[in-house]
RNA sequence: GGAAGUUUAGCUCAGCUGGGAGAGCAUCUGCCUUACAAGCAGAGGGUCAUAGGUUCGAACCCUAUAACUUCCACCA
């Protein structure tokens, strides 16, 4: 193994070596319990970003973790056709070439649509490798492919039979670029600085007039009544006159509705039915006509009369400047109101009635939020299900069909002939009720979560009952962000219900956005985001990865930070270099099996802490917590294995006594191949590839046995007893930097215990690592001669001769300080007992602990203050 | 308008069901001690946003307040 931790040298090596031995492959075992990830399908038109590298890298711990525990472990990845945003990029590539939809035809842009498929459709799951992901590329799934084809069919019709489709002119979100109508979650709400024109409106009889404003006066063109409130005493005799709607020249009536707050503004609301849909709502209860006066593109259309043609904007521009002109405008105020825009192209959305397909939502909410609350699903962490409550619980009926080309196209047919409405998970060719053949498919397709909705299940095979599908479905977590749990997460979990009667998944693990250094949010436009790609090309996958678990609790955003990647690539270093100390020491030694070893204080001591981290790395796997599981993880190698006893095997392991250097040997690789294990679900590559070069392994890690817990090998007395010991090392160490002692000069140390064998037993230890020459075990302090800095420990009084280095003021006053900091502590216990309550009402595991403190720290205090008088 | 989150060391953040405040980075002091300077050893640094309350005991539970962030709804 080289010097350095290099990951260029093997992880693209070891990541074709797992796709090829079929490690990533989940097999069907009756003998073992599915565990089931579906990956979030990236979209084809994406790129790896740090958000996929943060799900992807959380996902594989999880699967990792499963799979070394025995279970038949399944991740399925797969990528999203993204109709709207593919079909954005796509014509937007066209218009660079001169090209428009219209000039391909829809046989042609489809065409384009699957090259653009192919040659991008991979591109993101090659790039999801370099992240080390382990899933399962045989059941690479599309939303578009056969498979899921037929499940969106099969769903489709069925909700249809059950009238749970239905098709209606209604208000919904129009995109004039996209063209396209959108649902409630694709339209993203923006503060924008507008204006609110105060218009006048006369009465038809020349009597009196009423002010109405608006934001957008344009949609003037296309009111058919004015709405006042019933009890609005100001307006009650001009319910049922009309007005004269200037420009226009139109008569319509005022008309008394509850939606009106008499207290805004004028009391006066302009209807315009086609336009907004609250105005679409009086509307319909006032039986209003309903004149459109924009065409799909944003212009306006015949109805608008002289401004057809226009832009909605110059359109505006004009309307407002011919009312100036003909005394209509009162006033213009500044307003700053939400505008809504396209979640694609991130242009206005204009409210248009249009006649789209809909999907009623009360029946298939209802059972959707029953499953949350009896448990069926649980969100992680749980604040998340109060939102996804919040959404279900007033959830409007969802427009799926869209003006696109890319994506399902609506299993509908009409019959020109008859009228007949066909919907049929097959294509027809004739007309189901009259038999003619001249019937015509639906010119839309489906929104693109409409598909997404069913991929816990259409990648399994649904509607078959395949085998797939009996064994691993429903699926156990599903990993993703919260940024979507709108579009997609509460839709699988009520199409799931509906279309399977079981839940898709059991728990929902919520993270956050990976912000930019400065809590920013990554983005194009402001061309901060950072390219997991790059920072894999510089620190390797596994540091990143590890960077992007450490400290993070679920559902919180995250930074992203340089220096961090940069210090779990130090970690990993150091893994590196107690790798290569261990198999340097281990080269051509035969290495005992750990039951066989003779096991000294400190190897107990270890083993300890790797039994207590085992238990509480699979603790907080299971609980999600893999922010906490990797620091556990971490600080047990760096900091208890590489600090303490790599240190602490170096007098056996450069001792003479050749049965304790194999035993040394045994329970450093045994400590290291479990700690490889532990570590292996976060950071895959280098642990594979220690793991390989360790003598006591064979084969992979990856399909190797997840740490058990042993509680024969907890030794907590005994580990107990050893951090005694460290303690003493410490104290001497201390104590040195205090004389300003170099490390590098070897001192004697006299050291006064209650615990000979114990210290007797660690000799070599306590010498070797507080840099002594010798220790001498003593009764009392008068068996060392000269000045001597001296110290106290629970279980010992140490002094350390140290002739002229040896400052008996400064001596003094760190003792006097030392006395002072445990007089604090004896207060601190004491004070506590004397308190009543405290004893009565405590657990009695704790008082007695503050009564051992006291005592404790009594003879502790009582040993100080002897040697501060013997100065 | 409604809801959620955040507020902990200089910075970025952990802190699970209440029982002596932690990490990384930064800072200071020594060290190239043959696994590792991408390192080792030692050290400093916090009124856990504020004010109340519950409790023997609160960073944690309750109430209020403030600041910031986000989501949802939306009054024309």
């Amino acid at each position: 193994m080289q010097k350095t931790y290099n990951p260029k040298e093997f992880e693209d090596r070891l990541y074709s070596s797992w796709e090829n031995s079929g490690y990533f492959r989940a097999e069907r075992d009756e003998n073992k319990v599915p565990f089931t990830i579906m990956m979030p399908p990236p979209n084809i038109t994406g790129h790896l970003h740090m958000g996929h590298a943060m799900d992807a890298t959380m996902q594989d711990t999880l699967i990792r973790f499963k799979r070394m525990q025995g279970y038949a472990a399944l991740w399925l990845p797969g990528c999203d056709h993204a109709s709207i945003a593919t079909e954005v990029k796509i014509v937007e590539k066209m218009k660079s070439e001169g090209l428009t939809k219209a000039d391909l035809g829809r046989d042609g842009f489809l065409k384009r649509a699957w090259e653009w498929k192919e040659q991008y459709g991979n591109r993101i799951m090659l790039q999801q490798r370099k992240m080390g992901t382990s899933c399962d590329w045989s059941r690479q799934a599309f939303t578009m492919d056969e498979k899921c084809s037929r499940a969106v069919r099969e769903v489709f019709v069925n909700l249809y039979e059950k009238g749970l489709i239905y098709q209606g002119d209604r208000i919904i979100n129009w995109c004039p670029c996209c063209k396209t109508a959108l649902s409630d979650a694709e339209v993203e709400y923006a503060e924008e600085n507008g204006h609110f024109w105060h218009l006048r409106y006369p009465a038809t009889d020349g009597s009196t007039e009423v002010i109405v404003a608006t934001t957008r006066p344009e949609t003037m063109l296309g009111d058919t009544a004015v709405a006042v409130h019933p009890d609005d005493k100001r307006y009650k005799n001009l319910v049922g006159k009309t007005l004269t709607l200037p420009l226009v020249g139109r008569e319509i009536p005022v008309v008394a509705d509850e939606y009106v707050d008499p207290a805004f503004g004028t009391g006066c609301v302009k209807i315009t039915p086609a336009h907004d849909p609250n105005d679409f709502e009086v509307g319909t209860r006032h039986a209003l006509p309903i004149i459109r006066v924009m065409n799909d593109d944003g212009t306006m259309n015949k109805q608008a009369g002289a401004y057809a043609g226009l832009d909605r904007y110059e359109a505006r521009k004009q309307v407002v400047a011919d009312l100036e002109k003909k005394g209509n405008l009162v006033k213009i105020e500044a307003h700053t109101h939400n505008v809504g825009h396209c979640y694609r192209c991130h242009a206005t959305v204009e409210p248009i009635v249009s006649k789209q397909w809909f999907v009623k939502m009360s029946p298939l909410a209802k059972p959707a939020i029953s499953a949350v609350s009896r448990n069926k699903v649980k969100f992680v962490p749980e604040r998340f299900t109060k939102i996804y409550y919040n959404w279900m619980e007033n959830v409007r009926d969802w427009c799926i069909s869209r003006q696109l080309w890319w994506g399902h196209r609506i299993p509908v047919w009409y019959c020109k002939d008859c009228g007949a409405v066909i919907c049929s998970k097959d294509d027809p060719t004739v007309c189901d009720k009259c038999g003619s053949s001249n019937i015509r498919q639906d010119e839309d397709v489906l929104d693109t979560w409409f598909s997404s909705a069913l991929w816990p299940f259409s990648t399994l095979g649904f509607p078959e009952e395949t085998e797939d599908y009996k064994y691993f479905y429903p699926t156990d977590v599903l990993v993703t962000g919260y940024d979507i749990i709108f579009f997609w997460v509460s839709r699988m979990i009520f199409s799931g219900i509906e279309h399977t009667g079981k839940v898709p998944f059991r728990d929902v693990l919520i993270h956050g956005i990976i912000r930019d250094e400065q809590g920013r949010k990554m983005s194009k436009s402001l061309g901060n985001g950072i390219d997991p790609l790059e920072v894999i090309e510089k620190y390797g996958a596994d540091s990143l990865r590890l960077s992007l678990l450490t400290g993070v609790a679920p559902g919180n955003d995250t930074r992203y930070s340089d220096t961090k990647v940069e210090s779990c690539r130090n970690f990993i270093n150091k893994l590196w270099n107690a790798s290569r100390f261990v198999l340097m020491n281990a080269e051509g030694k035969k290495i005992p099996q750990i039951d066989k070893v003779k096991l000294a204080p400190a190897d107990k001591w270890i083993i300890s802490k790797l039994e207590n981290c085992i238990r509480e790395v699979t603790t907080n796997l299971n609980r999600y917590e893999l922010g906490v599981a990797s620091e556990l993880a971490t600080s047990f190698v760096w900091d208890d294995f590489c600090d303490w006893y790599i240190e602490l095997s170096k007098p056996a392991l450069y001792g003479e006594d050749e049965s304790r250097k194999a035993d040394a040997l045994g329970v450093l690789c045994f400590v290291l191949e479990n700690a490889l294990k532990l570590l292996h679900p976060f950071i895959p590559f280098v642990t594979e590839e220690i793991f390989q070069n360790l003598p006591n392994t064979s084969g992979s890690i990856m399909v190797a046995d997840f740490p058990r817990y042993n509680y024969r090998l907890a030794y907590k007395k005994e580990a107990k007893a050893f951090e005694g010991v460290m303690e003493i090392i410490k104290a001497v160490r201390a104590m040195k930097k205090d004389a300003d002692c170099p490390p590098s000069k070897k001192v004697e140390l006299y050291i006064a215990t209650e615990n000979k064998r114990l210290l007797q037993l660690n000799k070599d230890c306590i010498v070797k690592l507080s840099g002594a020459s010798e220790l001498t075990l003593i009764d009392s302090a008068s068996e060392v001669e000269g000045k001597t800095v001296s110290a106290v420990t629970e279980i010992a009084q140490i002094y350390v001769p140290l002739g002229e280095l040896v400052d008996i003021e400064k001596e003094k006053a760190r003792l006097l300080a030392e006395v002072e900091r445990i007089d604090g502590e004896i207060q601190r216990a004491e004070s506590k007992l004397a308190n009543e309550n405290f004893v009565s009402r405590a657990p009695q595991k704790l008082v007695d602990a503050e009564r051992e403190k006291v005592e404790k720290y009594r003879d502790m205090k009582a040993k100080c203050v002897a040697q501060l008088e013997s100065l």
